[in-house]
DNA sequence: CCCTGCCATAAGTTTTGCTAATGCCAAAGC
DNA sequence: GCTTTGGCATTAGCAAAACTTATGGCAGGG
């Protein structure tokens, strides 16, 4: 004699699956293999005596009890997490932003009070560790990604693309000759990189030794202390250039493969909060971009 | 950064505490531990953020927090389970009872014809097997159980007492003064037993060797193909005596202390076929017991 | 015909859930 | 006031469940 009710997870499972209507897309959206989800679906339909999914060749069907169910699962999701939701505070309002550190501190950061201002009842809990780039950021309703454009596994959209050049102390004393005798620092993995500015431009490069890190705060910070130069971006640079702290001393701006990226949880949709941060930061960088 | 909701378990066993604001009844209830209650309700309260009960000295209470959840899981209890029987296709009148294989064979069975042709669309499973005593069987809507007065921790009431006396085959020989000398059988565990029915008429019992089952089946089979005598009582027997199969060879009935009780799952309140079995089962064993 | 994408399965590993045992606390009983 | 009792909390260990890895099978696409 079994549970009334099967596990909550085989129903995460289920209700993933029905959405992307493939193993593989709910394995990305809940961070777990295809098996599991497979083996997990199967234990479900097993339980329930009967299948949720047609199975085709590259494409998953719901069947009549997968139709029946899903809004089912659905709504009962929907009324445990408000419920829990309540229970631990974390109201709709609370949105969980994901973005790199560089990006909050220089651009997101400056920008939070005229947000709150717009929007008192909403709070951030802005996340800014390090984080496998995975579908969307664990746990982030909203994910303002600077990469290559992303696969559209979740709704993505162009923030912004930029243009990359060097920055370094008002007073350092640096020319084109000289540049690549400097103290170089970057940030890693990425196409926009030092070769790749001087390729821009027809420089020769000679490959000196680069200092990189895994944040652009890092060589932002040694070259506002005169320690050398950094590639830098206006998103993240701009207001420093504007402060006096940062000069670029070359004119030549290289267009950037990457760029910045919004990416929506399927549950940040729903969340008014989120909608609301996500029509904000459009609005002001589209506004950055075309000052009136 | 969590998975938006937790384990459905800790919801279940949250449930089951605060309906019996006790970890110990919830841990009968949920056929686990005590400790498996209290470490699943510690991991749901980490995971909320708070508690969900106060702990007082011998008692539970539920907190701010806890009675604002309650609801909210069993909303969606319900919505699940609806759900989910709608896909299995186990519908609210879809009965599981739970009683031991003699009464189900010598008593119930017969009757099925009646309650099927008052209660079409009620379709009984009747689950026999021995089972554990615990607070209701697993998996039970209804239970008839034939013991000692159960604890009250579920809905328990009295069917009905009985009375005990041996049975044999019409023709077997036998007498007060040799009775001791035939093949006698019981069901084990009962102190409805042989050496109580002597005792309570005053006969000096001489311990002779019973022979045990764990179902009064077995007994009452042998006694009916002539091989000895089974203690009985009319509840499993008023039947085969009025069928002449078997007689009652002495006039001495002697009190039962074990009766039949039926007892109520939580949630057979709430299933119509439950409550119609439940009612009909009172009125045919008051009918039985009081005939017009 | 070969490659690709996706589901299914088996085997093995890791994590989770549970039990058993015991400690602690306060109420109840004597 | 002391002992017993009932019930929750915790730890340690074990078994079951969940997950990953690897691989197979199938059908569509090139």
């Amino acid at each position: 004699m079994r549970n009334p009710l099967p596990p909550l997870g085989w129903l995460r499972t289920f209700e993933a699956a029905a959405r992307h209507l493939s193993f593989t897309g709910a394995a990305r959206d809940l961070n777990m293999t295809q098996s599991a989800v497979s083996q997990q679906i199967k234990s479900l339909e097993g339980y329930l005596g009967q299948p949720l999914f047609h199975r085709r060749p590259r494409a998953l069907e719901l069947t009549e009890a997968g139709i029946t169910y899903l809004p089912v699962v659905r709504e009962a999701f929907r009324t445990l997490v408000r419920g829990t939701q309540a229970v631990t505070g974390q109201q709709e309002n609370t949105v969980q932003v994901q973005c790199n550190i560089t990006f909050s501190v220089n651009w997101l950061a400056p920008r939070l009070p005229a947000f709150r201002a717009l929007h008192p009842d909403v709070h951030l809990n802005i996340f800014t560790e390090l984080w496998e780039p995975r579908e969307m950021a664990e746990g982030a309703a909203v994910e303002i990604r600077y990469s290559l454009r992303p696969a559209d596994t979740v709704r993505t959209e162009l923030l912004r693309s930029d243009h990359y050049y060097p920055v370094c102390a008002p007073d350092y004393p640096v020319t084109l000759e000289t540049l690549q005798q400097q103290p170089l620092y970057d940030c890693s993995n990425l196409l926009s990189n030092w070769a790749s500015w001087a390729e821009d431009q027809g420089l020769t490069w000679d490959n000196p030794q680069i200092t990189y890190a895994t944040t652009y705060m890092v060589g932002l910070s040694v070259a506002m202390a005169g320690g050398g130069l950094c590639l830098a971006h206006d998103t993240i640079a701009r207001r420093l250039l504007d402060e006096g702290r940062l000069i670029a001393p070359f004119a030549h701006r290289a267009p950037m493969p990457e760029a910045y990226y919004l990416l929506l949880s399927p549950q940040a949709e729903e969340t008014p909060g989120a909608v609301a941060f996500a029509n904000w930061i459009r609005a002001e960088i589209a506004a950055e971009q075309n000052p009136a």
